[in-house]
DNA sequence: CTAGACCTTCCAGTCGCTAGAAGGTCAAGG
DNA sequence: CCTTGACCTTCTAGCGACTGGAAGGTCTAG
């Protein structure tokens, strides 16, 4: 727990483990990060421990940020590319987040659609409108799926 | 083409790729369907081709139909593994149903928040309230993560 | 000195397919 | 008879974003 390290002032440094605790992750989580290219190699011990700083803690941050605005790991992977390049990620970002927003439209429309006929065969099930005549499977299956494909 | 076959009168019989042609699947589909023990194992033809007849056309309509209604293939082949045990699947099905239903308010509730958020990051972005001062990776993302906990 | 909490690596599983590779089979046409 | 090309077979591996187990090394407190 001393401040002393090797080179800078303050460069407070944790296991993998510490550091997921911060992030409130799973140390798997971390590696693979790592392991797929979204985090740098970081420095060892001499047992092989991993070592971070706070400019990873940053990274991964970054990196939840940007999934909970629904980028891809690949796509949180281009802007962390883009930026290493030192290149403006931020109309790439633009592109991904219009994207998105029309996708989250479309998945609203298709959930509402599924609730709507989710509500209307459990209707169904609670009247017992369905008699126990024997269809092959499970009646309440068959018989929305007959009246789906009729509407 | 022809009507003959050894056994029944009318039992008609394809290949997997006609079957898959019949359902609008991929023939791998069915394949993968027989593997993961969805579909029973078909008889085969002289060079091993797989033979199909209307049961199982009716099998796998069956699972489309529960799969549009929100089983996973577990939970078909539940409800198939309880209908070969001469036990009605009925009850259980409501009971997905049910769960699905609660899922899907979840999950529309958080998709409508998610959805508010990814409008308010656009706005920002066309507003280009955002001045280009250096932040670490995109101010667009990192910015909006600030607000966002700070609210 | 030992317990147990951490760390390491590698391999495999999740879900619902889908694709590639390498090879066998079949019907039609030249 | 032979070839072409569309079909079929199996095996393996990939997608995304992790998560878990196994087998072993390391570190710290009592």
């Amino acid at each position: 727990m001393g401040a002393e390290t090797s080179t800078a002032a303050d460069e407070r440094v944790w296991t993998i483990g510490r550091l997921a605790g911060r992030l409130d992750l799973n140390p798997r989580t971390i590696r693979y990060y790592e392991r797929i290219g979204l985090l740098p190699q970081p420095e060892r011990t001499g047992a092989g421990y991993r070592l971070y700083a706070e400019t990873d803690e940053d990274r991964v941050r970054f990196i939840k940020s940007a999934q909970r605005l629904g980028l891809s790991l690949g796509e949180v992977k281009e802007v962390l590319a883009l930026r290493e390049r030192g290149q403006q990620p931020c109309r790439y970002v633009a592109a991904v987040i219009e994207q998105r927003l029309g996708e989250v439209d479309q998945r609203l429309r298709d959930l509402r659609a599924f609730k709507a006929e989710l509500s209307e065969l459990r209707e169904r099930i609670r009247a017992g409108g369905v008699a126990e005549r024997d269809s092959a499977y499970c009646h309440y299956i068959q018989s929305h799926a007959q009246d789906a494909s009729a509407a």
